[in-house]
DNA sequence: GTCTATAAGGAGATAGAC
DNA sequence: GTCTATCTCCTTATAGAC
């Protein structure tokens, strides 16, 4: 095989492994099967990746850095409040509908840190970076719609966490589109009735 | 050993795999320490169940089927609406508080049957069982009540498990006692503003 | 750096004596 | 029915030639 740095192939094995561990899940995944996807030989794993461990951490990283590529450009749109909140919750069922397995994976991986001696805060560090950042978010929306949030907002980002990740999962099991939906405008319904307009000037 | 019916057997086996799977995690369950756990023979395995997938799915079967006893006595307590809500969900809690591994183990055997091959069917009845439980809960209380959910009551019950497992997932991961009580409680106040109080008399 | 060969250790399932 | 011994397969990880 050509060479490459050692740099560039734990990138290729990453993604290899993102692929195949989103076809067949984390417990069917092979250290063997990751290298024959990237079309690596079976001998490069063990100078990329101290041990298998070290790339499911990888991945776990490079997953959770993606999740929020995916919203993140949906403040662009508006300046409406309950726009802003529809906007964002499409844009994720989008990003579910479009990688199902992925997300699927997702949740793989949480346990997966969660049952690891010593892992645990893998696990602990992907939650409290989902929670920030939808917390980010709400205030961000707050600023720009010009609102205060009724719920603490650490409270009402973990709620709506919370709602998302169940939603996600009844979708997974049941891929019932319709009630999903549902769902996902009740929750914004929440938001929403969370949200109350500022009084207009003060001083 | 002494004699025993294959059904007995069977029963003792599914309650070891509950307890090594609890504390090992489904993935690093093999059928040797579930039988070690139970004090029985390797060879006695395969002639009380076909396969570990047997196993696995007797499990899953006999896990649900215990979630709802745990919340199942709370209609005794009360005829208020919001008083049998907190009940139940603190009821939830108190059950999480006591057994977390085995809810940790309840979500790994959702993903494990759904990444079996002819098995999603097992995930499928196992979150329609609970939605249904939920809705028919839902409906008992407005009865007892003399209330009436503005929201469609599938609907209702569905937000309600989705927002229930993620507060779930999150206390796993985090362990923060405080938080996940401010979220069960925030979904029982969304609940109670659900709840409309009927007209007395019709007629 | 790269690759082949192999070490070392389980796993699920079964054969066959009792 | 019960239990021991074992078959067969597949895993991660490493040694060592090139």
């Amino acid at each position: 095989m050509a060479r490459m740095s050692v740099t560039q192939r734990r990138a290729l094995l990453v993604e290899a492994a993102i692929a195949v561990m989103s076809r067949d899940g984390v417990a069917h995944t092979t250290t063997r099967a990751v290298v024959a996807e990237a079309g690596m030989q079976i001998g490069v794993f063990h100078y990329c990746f101290r041990s298998k461990e070290e790339l499911i951490l990888e991945v776990m990283e490079t997953i959770s850095r993606r999740m929020f590529a995916a919203v993140a450009d949906v403040f662009s749109s508006s300046t409406d409040p309950a726009e802003i909140i529809h906007g964002a919750l499409r844009a994720y069922w989008g990003d579910i509908r479009a990688n199902p397995l992925q997300h699927l994976l997702n949740r793989e991986l949480t346990q997966h840190a969660l049952r690891q001696p010593g892992e645990e805060a893998a696990a602990v560090a992907q939650y409290a970076g989902y929670a920030d950042g939808i917390e980010a978010f709400l205030v961000e929306i707050a600023r720009i719609g010009g609102c205060t949030w009724r719920t603490p907002v650490d409270e009402l980002a973990r709620f709506t966490l919370a709602t998302i990740e169940g939603v996600t999962i009844q979708w997974l099991v049941s891929r019932d589109e319709q009630m999903s939906q549902r769902l996902l405008d009740h929750l914004a319904a929440h938001l929403c009735a969370d949200a109350e307009l500022e009084v207009a000037a003060e001083q």
